[in-house]
DNA sequence: TTTTGAGTTGTTCGA
DNA sequence: GTCGAACAACTCAAA
């Protein structure tokens, strides 16, 4: 019998499509291990929502492995100790896994093939992650790409993705070396339990996320074009979180959105703009790649002097939804109560905090990163740059998202506000996104008082935006 | 090497 | 109500 090898799940819990899986199950017997290393990332360990997925990720992952006669070995600790107990613990001599593309993450794949050469043991890393390893898309004069749409181009021109492979078949070791409960992680909320009637929202795992695939390319996806801007739409996919983990590889999404093309030509152009969204996963992936400091400082320096400001009670109000702004608290609460927010609001709540409140866009980022379930370090920090205006190619510093606009223009009939706010709900649609304006007897007979049940407006817009340009615009006389 | 066209998602104002 | 221009300047990528 062949000795053991391991395969190390990290970010990439699925069973299908896993090249570095198909490469262990045709080389031994595989034990399959994840190791919780909670400190991992330092200040980006993973945040309190993604955690509750991971939960019921790995319960789904272990399931599935019994279903093939296989087990998930579980182990909490730093994952190159860990890796090295589990080397003597079952006398496996290889190691497989997937790249990982965090900052951190290249220099512990290095610690441990460096960990596993010394017990006479060897680490075989695989892609898998991504559509395109970023070394493998350059400009013409060989440098990486800085704008998105020459490199969403660049990347359609190289081969096409390969197709995904099959779950392998997996054979089982000897002996089994022990594993730690998963009960005992506490990775779900306890008191107070703020994801109570999430897994009626969420199926974390393969299934639920192949299931979320198709569904989406069976229906929602025809009208992804347009219909993708409006919040109270079903028009978003909403494979973020499954794409996070690895429940779903890029590939399958890639293949699965290609056969739509063949049979329905029609929604080609639906399909593309659907795909460029991947392509910008892979694009924030890959700049971080290159840019490891782009969570943690301004791509541009010269957002080094800009006049950020820090008032507790206005970053406050903006995370509990209450800055009297109906879209954006429909936003926020949909974040708190969902570990989720809509794509387009996203963008109006994001604006608000940094060009309406003056805070730094680190604020943003880091309660996006706690909050939400698709947390991914490069998207949240490209994202959070590119509209604070800091990032490579940023939107424009005179973009500032008016609230009542939005509002008015992407959930007109406010079915999406009023959900998430519910004490405006009896409003009429002309006030819904501007209660301050409403007179009083509409107040009234929507049984709304403003500061009462409802907040005035933290900030006036107009003299807002004023201040933002003014901000902004101080950055002008200072050399890049 | 130099030149040239272009770059996710907006708002406001005045004609 | 609709439409075009202004809101800047800079960097990127390719020719």
């Amino acid at each position: 019998m062949p000795k053991p090898v391991i395969y190390w799940f990290r970010q990439d819990l699925r069973l299908a499509d896993l090249p570095g899986l198909v490469a262990a199950a045709a080389t031994g017997p595989v034990i399959p291990v994840f190791i919780w290393d909670e400190n991992l990332g330092g200040e980006w360990c993973m945040g309190g929502a993604s955690q509750w997925w991971l939960h019921h990720s790995l319960e789904q992952l272990g399931d599935d492995l019994e279903q093939l006669g296989s087990r998930l070995i579980l182990r909490r600790g730093e994952s190159c100790e860990q890796l090295e107990l589990l080397l003597a613990d079952t006398g496996a001599d290889c190691i497989f896994a997937s790249r990982q593309y965090q900052p951190w993450a290249g220099p512990l794949e290095a610690e441990v093939k460096a960990m596993a050469q010394r017990c006479g043991a060897d680490f075989k890393r695989y892609a898998g992650t991504l559509l395109f390893e970023p070394e493998s898309v350059r400009t013409g004069s060989g440098t990486p790409f800085k704008v998105f749409t020459p490199f969403w181009r660049a990347c359609l021109k190289l081969d096409a993705p390969a197709a995904p492979a099959p779950v392998p078949e997996i054979s089982a070791p000897d002996v089994w070396p022990s594993s730690e409960a998963l009960a005992q992680w506490s990775l779900q909320p306890r008191k107070p339990d703020w994801a109570a009637g999430w897994s009626s929202l969420w199926q974390p795992g393969e299934t639920g996320a192949s299931q979320s695939l198709n569904g989406f390319l069976d229906g929602h996806v025809s009208d992804y074009g347009t219909g993708r801007d409006f919040p109270a739409q079903p028009n978003t996919s909403r494979l973020s979180p499954h794409l996070k983990f690895g429940e779903l590889s890029p590939r399958q999404v890639w293949w699965a959105a290609q056969g739509l093309k063949q049979t329905h030509p029609e929604q080609g152009s639906s399909v593309d703009k659907f795909l460029s969204e991947i392509g910008w996963r892979e694009f924030c992936n890959h700049l971080v790649t290159l840019f490891p400091e782009m969570p943690d400082q301004a791509f541009n320096g010269k957002f080094e002097y800009f006049p950020w400001r820090s008032e507790p009670h206005l970053i406050s109000a903006w995370q509990q939804g209450m800055t009297g702004y109906p879209i954006v608290d429909a936003g926020m609460r949909e974040l708190w109560q969902t570990g989720f927010m809509h794509n387009r609001v996203r963008m109006v709540v994001a604006s608000f905090l940094t060009k309406h409140l003056l805070t730094h866009w680190r604020i943003g980022q880091q309660w996006f990163w706690d909050c939400l379930l698709d947390a991914d370090l490069a998207s949240n920090a490209y994202s959070w740059q590119w509209v604070g205006g800091s990032g490579a190619d940023a939107a424009p510093y005179f973009r500032i998202f008016n609230p009542v606009a939005q509002g008015e223009k992407f959930d007109k009939s406010g079915a999406y506000t009023r959900r998430w706010v519910p004490e405006l709900a009896e409003l009429p649609d002309k006030f819904l996104h501007r209660p301050w304006e409403a007179p009083d007897l509409t107040l009234a007979a929507a049984g709304v008082e403003l500061g009462r049940d409802y907040p005035k407006p933290i900030v006036d817009h107009r003299e807002a935006r004023e201040a933002a340009l003014a901000a902004y615009g101080s950055l002008k006389t200072i050399a890049a």
